[in-house]
DNA sequence: TGAATACGTTTTGTATACAGTAACCGAGGG
DNA sequence: CCCTCGGTTACTGTATACAAAACGTATTCA
């Protein structure tokens, strides 16, 4: 009915998700907390229907749980789920990568992955490295990830890479935020520079062992970089996403 | 309203899921088509809204395509696609075997998967196997399978499997089921055989990496069934799902 | 005093009505 | 004869009304 709202033009549904998801990322929503229909439309804007699909989408998503007697909850995590998750994303990842480099990959495919290593190169250059310089790691990184995903050109293989990395702790290179823990969190980055560089290299000379091993390493560095998050505690302000883990551990 | 099916008792949305699935891979609906949810409604005896859900879960699943323009069609999936969610259905599943190894199994927890071996073993020992020994085969073969994906004990990777399980092709234990192939099906089976025999004892004996292995080979002998299946194509009318795949590939 | 049952309230699951939009068909002009 | 433009139709997306089930509460009986 063409609320007061810039948001027309976008589905109700697509809005009402987003919306649950900020909320539930957050942390206006603790996990395990069951989600009201009736407040969820009053918050989101959108009425019952599009809440109820967007809620459908976002239990696929994993980030909700269905309740047995109806209606949905948060999910919590234990640490293990997301080293797990972690780990998983690397493995499907290594895969990925090991078909890029068995399928053959042209150099200028390849050109947008080393145009992203220089650019974080640039920014690992300065020691220590500053915070602005860190959030566009984040983002470089990402998209350096996405990039090597797609060389992959496995359609179901990109889709199970998508859905491993809803979780928002799946993509460990934004753990580390606290300014106290950034010369540990650079050192760390190196290395991790460092697989980008070899996994490039092994995809350029059909390298598919050494592309998916070096993948596997990657993850575990990530799962190293997660317990150092966890250690310092304060990146919990700038990463919300965290918050879903289970106070069990605590 | 109390629909005079037996199906009362059972949520609509479930409902309409399921006829829905089976439509597609009874090839009642022909991948590329655009599904009708009016159409729906009167084939599922579901109203929209459930059907709406099931829709979107069925999409989640990777079964339907959303159109840009609004609504679903079917997915059509290349020959490349499928031997590619078996690999990719192998590499998680040597993830969880490897797990599985890492973590220690209690003679206790392995003992179903063995009852399963042996139960398998007897099957395979009549030879040429007959075609109901095939199919209890089929089952067997999938207990074994989700039994091992719950000795990783880890939430994330066991639903990220049966997402990837989802796709019935992702199984590829039942794609040979044509009288003419089974000799060969039944050496194949044997291999198969072999490898379950070795993962259990590699995650006795705590040997992750070899556990891990052997599941990603036996995802490889599964593109190879795959392979004998696409030739032998007989199989069509016992496996419908194979209907899903694109027709450039004729 | 405690437990069990019945009633009321709240919330989910389902059905349907309405509105907006995209596709299709036909007619007219180039 | 083909292309284009307009109308019509049928479909999806959204909102809301209704029904059934679940939860909480209070009252009564043992």
């Amino acid at each position: 009915m063409a609320e007061r709202e810039a948001d027309r033009s976008v589905s109700q549904t697509v809005k009402a998700q987003l919306a649950l998801r900020d909320q539930i990322l957050s942390g206006t929503l603790r996990p395990g907390e069951r989600i009201s229909e009736l407040q969820a439309v009053e918050t989101t804007g959108a009425s019952r229907t599009p809440v109820r699909m967007a809620l459908v989408r976002l239990e696929e998503e994993g980030l909700l749980e269905a309740i047995p007697s109806g209606g949905f909850m948060v999910k919590a995590f234990s640490e293990r789920d997301i080293s797990d998750s972690i780990e998983l994303r690397g493995t499907l990842e290594g895969l990925a990568a090991r078909f890029a480099a068995e399928r053959g990959v042209s150099a200028r495919e390849l050109e947008p992955l080393k145009e992203c290593l220089a650019a974080i190169d640039e920014l690992l250059a300065q020691v220590p490295i500053s915070i602005d310089a860190f959030s566009s790691y984040v983002s470089l990184n990402a998209r350096f990830h996405a990039l090597l995903t797609e060389l992959s050109r496995s359609p179901p293989l990109i889709r199970q890479i998508d859905r491993a990395s809803a979780l928002p702790f799946a993509s460990p290179s934004g753990f580390v935020m606290a300014q106290s823990a950034l010369p540990e969190a650079q050192q760390i980055l190196i290395i991790a520079q460092e697989h980008h560089r070899v996994v490039i290299d092994a995809i350029e000379n059909r390298e598919g062992a050494r592309a998916e091993a070096v993948m596997r390493e990657h993850a575990r560095l990530a799962v190293r970089n997660l317990r150092l998050a966890l250690r310092n505690r304060t990146h919990l302000d700038l990463l919300p996403a965290l918050a879903l883990i289970k106070t069990a551990t605590d």
